[in-house]
DNA sequence: GAGTCTTGAAACAACATAAGTTACATGATG
DNA sequence: CATCATGTAACTTATGTTGTTTCAAGACTC
């Protein structure tokens, strides 16, 4: 099944952004993560509503963070973005009137929310300013590194 | 993102199979499920290759388990549906040039990977047996429960 | 052996959802 | 006031599970 990559992109913008100077427009975004400014508008609007980062019209405008990395938790990217769900597997359905359907729906669960709750636990505990510093190891490490030529941003 | 069911189906079904005299047709199983026949066969396709059931056509003819319920575990039917992707999220892009995006793939790899190695554990521990023997305690709490009516398969 | 019941499998349609796109309104800057 | 940028609604596309149709082939009954 195919997966939600909005967490991922937003956790790479919110750290492009910490490095740049000044606003970044959706377009600028969107080249970043080649796709398209109306997708950056949309999941990055679940961001601001929570804070983590602000938007601006007009020339000049664009998306600045509302504070600073260190202050973030995947856990509240996660959150930001609509929660989605975290598994492609569940039940076939919901209320089952059958028995033995709700005890395996009861194994099942059990077990998917010891999982979640390791999981959402431990996103909880990263911060991106973690991320970043581990970006900043790479880059020592590939000084000569330098994606998104041309857009304007540093890798 | 919609849930992949057919591990839960599977159970559901072998389940009912354990507690059902004879062979069961992909029909019967079919209405049971509230699903098509064709479907059954192709999701039991991938049990009946493990060994979990066995097929035979004709008269009388239809699907038996191929072992006990004590010796098949939640995750020998993960695999033998075709072990989907446990997780609805995940990167944009698996092989990112961006050093950025490869920092922030290693954070969330690293969680995921963490958790489903505990849902993954987890399920090879609880066997069909036990969620039959939990389908037992809830049968004795509704005795009056009698779901699939009709279908020739009890609760 | 004919007829019937069953699985096996290929090919195609339906459906759900994330992602992509178009279009236009709104607000800020110069 | 012209331009730049976000805000938002509506629509299209892409992908993968599920559902359906169709036919071949094996197995049992008569």
């Amino acid at each position: 099944m195919r997966h939600d990559s909005r967490l991922s992109r937003m956790l790479h913008v919110l750290i492009h952004m910490d490095r740049h100077e000044g606003a970044a427009t959706s377009e600028t975004i969107a080249a970043m993560l080649n796709t398209n400014p109306v997708v950056v508008r949309r999941t990055m609007a679940g961001l601001r509503e929570k804070g983590y980062v602000r938007s601006e019209k007009g020339h000049g405008g664009g998306w600045r963070l509302g504070r600073p990395l260190s202050e973030m938790t995947l856990l509240d990217i996660y959150e930001a973005v609509g929660e989605p769900a975290v598994f492609a597997v569940g039940p076939a359905c919901d209320q089952p009137s059958c028995l033995v359907e709700q005890a395996v729906n009861a194994a099942l669960s059990d077990a998917f929310e010891e999982a979640e709750k390791l999981l959402l636990t431990r996103f909880g505990k990263v911060t991106l300013a973690d991320i970043a510093r581990d970006f900043d190891a790479r880059m020592a490490r590939h000084p000569a590194l330098a994606a998104h030529a041309g857009t304007g941003w540093h890798s």
